[in-house]
DNA sequence: CGACAATTTGAATCAGATCAAGGCCCGTGG
DNA sequence: CCACGGGCCTTGATCTGATTCAAATTGTCG
């Protein structure tokens, strides 16, 4: 998952599904806090999340870190690059996934309709990508964290009476190293947004918006 | 072309050129200034620069805007998400292009060998993006400019004794844009830089890599 | 309950942005 | 050939949003 905005996808976020589970392999699960590779690490699998959060990590030599993406149902993460694994991948939460082989990228003659489906997840991939350059780019530390609830709302949001409800299993840290910030930023901002009534934090892992239209607009650069 | 300075990259940074033209379409040009498609625009050809520089840009509603990327020979611009363009691209300068039909990316069997190769330059772009947001989220503007420089002189630099000329189609904004800096950042980095020995600026558009050791330790967070 | 880790809050600092000139380059036209 | 004009680019001064450093607080789990 990135944070994307485009203000023509008006298909409410959800990750298209792929339609056939693969036939060489069975749902796979992983236990929160469990990796499943490494950055380096030879490619042979891709997976598709299927219930859960995965987080995808890539680290500098002096400590630095960034989360990649978040991987929640529908993402596929995996893609091989030289036919290695590029970010550290680890589970959030106990986490369901649909394991699809690396030859079926590769051989799109074993199954096309799947290579085909894999191929549309990795281009979908790209221009999710060049979203979330214009917020690390471009937006200012409240416009990221009202994105990231925005997005993550309309991914995952259960909704009623006009509000949604947000987990939010991964840590401040997970979150300002996602949008490039850093954790005080991310705590005084959330604080900030619960003080002018735009959301309410129920607990560390639980927000709830309260005015989701107020929190669109302060993602793109609305006073709020 | 993106900044990716993976430090098991040793490769010099060259894009691999896919080896065989297509043989639906011959080798296309496209004049300085001039654009190659804008964002909406339905996908109907990929394409792979032979020679010169292609720029793309992505615009958010207040003006603010992002360069995504450039185009330098051997990269493949094009990438279709839901069948349409999700950048504006233009060139730099004159540019010419070996054009790809995009149902070569579609109907694998067509031709299963390009189509590989467009799908492998697929996914060398993820990788490539992913390395990127490392330095929009966590580097600092003078290990930005340095980390630009150093992969651009890597990948189009005219090298001897030491030395590395490099030349900067782009004006000082696209840099920024590109970089989620502003002009004057990118200027006052360039001038300290000149100021410290490490480059020289033989004019606005053409810098010579004077230290370019220092260069890369400026890159990776060294005090230059 | 107690201890440690994560989060929040506060104060001080700083890197980069913003605002404002000034200089350079280059094309145009007298 | 040179004066003029308009983009860029550079430089300077100031400002500010976010980071940094430092507690205080809350939450978690044995």
């Amino acid at each position: 998952m990135y944070v994307t905005l485009s203000t023509d996808d008006q298909t409410g976020g959800a990750a298209p599904s792929i339609s056939r589970p693969c036939v060489c392999a069975r749902e796979t699960q992983i236990r929160a806090g469990n990796y499943l590779f490494y950055e380096g690490d030879e490619v042979s699998w891709l997976y598709q999340v299927t219930a859960g959060v995965l987080r995808q990590t890539r680290l500098l030599e002096n400590g630095r870190r960034q989360v990649i993406a978040f991987g929640y149902p529908g993402d596929v993460v995996g893609f091989p690059a030289n036919g290695c694994h590029h970010t550290d991948c680890d589970a959030l939460v106990d986490t369901r996934l649909q394991p699809y082989r690396k030859s079926l990228l590769e051989h799109p003659e074993k199954d096309v309709e799947l290579h085909g489906e894999l191929l549309q997840a990795a281009l979908g991939e790209i221009s999710a990508m060049q979203d979330h350059f214009m917020m690390l780019g471009r937006k200012s530390a409240s416009e990221r964290v009202a994105s990231f609830l925005t997005v993550l709302a309309g991914r995952v949001g259960r909704c009623h009476d006009g509000v949604c409800k947000v987990d939010l299993p991964m840590r401040r840290a997970d979150i300002a190293d996602f949008l490039g910030l850093t954790t005080e930023t991310v705590s005084r901002t959330l604080t900030q947004m619960r003080k002018s009534g735009i959301i309410k934090i129920e607990n560390i892992h639980s927000i709830v918006v309260l005015k989701p239209a107020a929190l669109t607009s302060l993602s793109q650069g609305g006073k709020g």
